[in-house]
RNA sequence: GCCGAUGUAGCUCAGUUGGCCAGAGCAGCUGAUUUGUAAUCAGCUGGUCGGGGGUUCGAAUCCCUCCAUCGGCUCCA
């Protein structure tokens, strides 16, 4: 029988001949599903719509909106930039050229010659002048031998390099017009359907990812079947843009920085050290519940504590310079983290088994040298406020304590409403082990520990091999910012070594000494990230609880400063952040600039509101919620702000 | 740290074949106006054009260098 079964997603099966194609089943459907099909899965494997199928296979037609319809768009877009470098820049070779989240880039080398923005242009140009003559995306299998044999006629290094990385009998080439490329697939059909084109950016890439190998120049671009579709993309990168925190923090009077101070070493305006002080509380009351005990320590320690920790090790040469004293020989650290602190305070009597589990919380800030092209506003700095603790604890008691350190992170992103994050599995590397201290049965049981943990809370990991602290796993909270990249928030980390390095000890039930084991956790990860995204995902409008101003009096005229005086001060008796602005300013004017600094409500008062002892409410956005009586707008305030931030969450046993 | 770009008043931005004392709007100050839900009017102040060096009769403009910022890469205890 020359047959074959084709399962649908819906479950529906139906029989074609053998060999048949993704596309000719798509046709078969209807032409309208085969203009718009980009790629097809077959058996959960993205493939080319014209690869025939062979066997019973079950299938999915992908489209736009799958995203293995929009990897083979994309990723056929670089082929066909390719295509368009190669007809203006002839003799460039080409690196990697892979479809990303949001289009697709070429890792390029142009040997003497620099492309630069200008250039674009004329390279979106080529590439749609080609794209509209529809050239088709031809595969074909080769051997190694004919693959090393073309590329070294090309002259190309790195892809050959990387065909002899590959097994003979498993690679592939691909043809769009002139240009063939070293590839495993999918690709489109063929380039008529790319209809805008934009290349957003140039920059440089490490060969591999390597930095000590060559920079190439990457291009990155996007493509869209529907010039629509790229202006609507356009359109959101620039709103996007006006919710960056940098942005943001400058025109809400939150934080700056200053050349002269230091790069990356942020300054925290008034209003910005209130909303941060106000985070602290509320972590510090939750805290408080679990049983953790703050304490405090210095921000520089002597250069042996890193020593001792490993950290120096680690991370010396790439850190300041350590201080020196009129003392010859002394030496101290700004201090890079707050762990070897804790553990010293552990060690400042013996421990009993009953003492454990032991929680040390503090607001710890410290200093870490990031390259300097690292730095990028609150999200990446020189000196942070780490939200840190230390929970030493028993074997026993590893499992509860993790979980319930989980929960506090929950509660924490449950009530700032950040639904979209991703909780991350971060071990270590699979196959290279060199970076990391400690014995494997410690790190294989740390793994497990937090694997277990993750489970029992029953969230969605990713788990991600080579991104474990050197010292142990760890599992991340990542969530991501106005711009799409992503940032650590929250993390949690199991550590056997520093008690083992510190020698860290506890007496058991059978006086014997035991170990303690380290959780390390700042469910915020750092102040100063923390508000970065907070900010990005409110675009400013912070939550009521934590806005520096809840609302402002605008009085209609000179006649009615008093009685907004006298408004305000009975606001702020009732606990409630109200601010005055009797300007001599138009009320239109004040109601504008209070909007655009997103104050949450504007109360109006005149005539009207004097002789009844009344606001006027209008909600930032220019909703009006009418009149109110004085003290009915505090409570109305105040149930806001309970409603928002709900009860602290508590350990439930 | 690497590749590329940018840097003009507190903010947003004009100012290109190098050429009169470097401009505007907003903000600030002064005065007038006393305002009812997103910009009242007038006047004034404010910049050694990121720092330094060079080319030139002459540099915001051309060159070198340093710094900072932006987009990536690498890194992220």
């Amino acid at each position: 029988m020359n047959s074959i079964k084709i399962t649908f997603p819906d479950g529906s099966v139906k029989d074609f001949e053998k060999g048949v194609t993704g596309y000719q089943i798509a046709e078969s459907i209807s032409p309208r599903l085969a203009a718009e099909v980009l790629s097809v899965s077959v058996d959960g494997q993205v493939t080319d719509l014209r690869q025939p199928i062979e066997n019973d296979a079950t299938i999915k037609l992908n489209k736009w909106d799958d995203d293995e319809g929009k990897l083979a768009f994309w990723h056929s877009s670089s082929h066909l930039m390719a295509e368009a470098l190669e007809a203006i820049y002839p003799g460039v070779k080409f690196g990697i050229g892979p479809a990303i989240e949001n289009g697709f880039y070429y890792d390029i080398d142009l040997g003497d010659k620099v492309i630069v923005e200008a250039d674009l242009k004329k390279v979106e140009d080529k590439m749609l002048e080609l794209a509209r003559t529809g050239e088709k995306f031809e595969r074909k299998n080769v051997t190694k031998a004919e693959a090393l044999d073309y590329f070294t006629n090309k002259n190309d290094q790195y892809k050959l390099e990387l065909i002899n990385d590959l097994k003979d009998g498993t690679i592939s080439f691909y043809t769009n017009g002139k240009f063939m490329d070293l590839c495993r697939g999918p690709h489109i059909m063929d380039t008529s359907i790319i209809k805008a084109i934009k290349l957003t950016s140039i920059a440089g890439a490490y060969w591999r990812g390597d930095e000590k190998r060559q920079m190439l120049t990457r291009i990155y671009g996007i493509t869209f079947p529907k010039k629509s579709m790229l202006d609507e993309y356009l359109k959101v990168l620039e709103e996007a843009k006006k919710r960056d925190h940098r942005k943001l923090g400058k025109d809400l009077e939150l934080f700056a920085f200053s050349a002269k101070v230091g790069p990356g070493l942020p300054l925290w305006l008034p209003r910005g050290a209130e909303l941060r002080m106000r985070l602290e509380n509320f972590l510090r009351k939750v805290q408080t519940n679990y049983g953790y005990l703050p304490v405090i320590t210095p921000h520089i320690g002597q250069k042996e504590l890193y020593v001792t920790s490993g950290h120096w090790a680690k991370y010396g040469k790439d850190s300041f310079r350590p201080i020196t004293t009129p003392q010859p020989g002394e030496e101290f650290l700004l201090k890079p983290m707050n762990c070897p602190h804790h553990c010293e305070i552990y060690k400042t009597k013996p421990r009993s088994y009953r003492d454990l589990p032991l929680r040390y919380a503090e607001f710890g800030t410290v200093y870490r040298y990031e390259q300097s092209g690292e730095l990028h506003g609150l999200t990446r700095v020189r000196g942070f406020t780490q939200d840190d603790a230390h929970l030493f604890v028993r074997p026993d008691q590893l499992h509860d304590e993790f979980c319930k350190v989980i929960d506090i992170v929950l509660y924490i992103f449950k009530t700032l409403k950040f639904d979209q994050y991703t909780a991350q599995i971060s071990l270590r590397d699979k196959v290279d082990h060199s970076k990391y201290i400690g014995s494997d049965e410690n790190w294989e049981r740390a793994e497990k520990a937090i694997i277990d943990s993750a489970a029992e809370k029953g969230l969605k990991t990713k788990v991600v091999y080579g991104e474990a602290a050197f010292y142990g796993p760890k599992l991340d909270f990542m969530v991501k910012d106005a711009i799409g990249r992503q940032w650590q928030l929250g993390t949690i980390q199991v550590d056997y070594n520093l008690p083992e390095r510190f020698g860290l000890e506890y007496t058991g039930a059978d006086d014997k000494k035991y170990r303690p084991i380290m959780i390390h956790r700042a469910p915020f990860g750092s102040m100063e990230r923390f508000v970065a995204v907070l900010l990005e995902h409110t675009a400013g409008n912070l939550p009521l609880w934590l806005t520096p101003d809840q609302c402002v009096v605008l009085p209609v005229g000179e006649k009615f400063n008093d009685y907004a005086k006298k408004v305000c001060n009975s606001l702020k008796n009732s606990e409630i952040r109200a601010a005055l602005d009797d300007r001599n300013e138009t009320i239109g004017k004040r109601i504008r600039e209070n909007e655009l600094k997103k104050m949450p409500y504007l109360l109006i008062v005149g005539e009207k509101e004097m002789g009844a002892d009344t606001v006027s409410v209008r909600q930032q956005g220019g909703k009006d919620l009418g009149t109110m009586k004085v003290a009915e707008f505090a409570k109305f305030i105040q149930d806001k702000v309970k409603e928002e931030m709900g009860e602290p969450a508590r350990p439930t046993d």
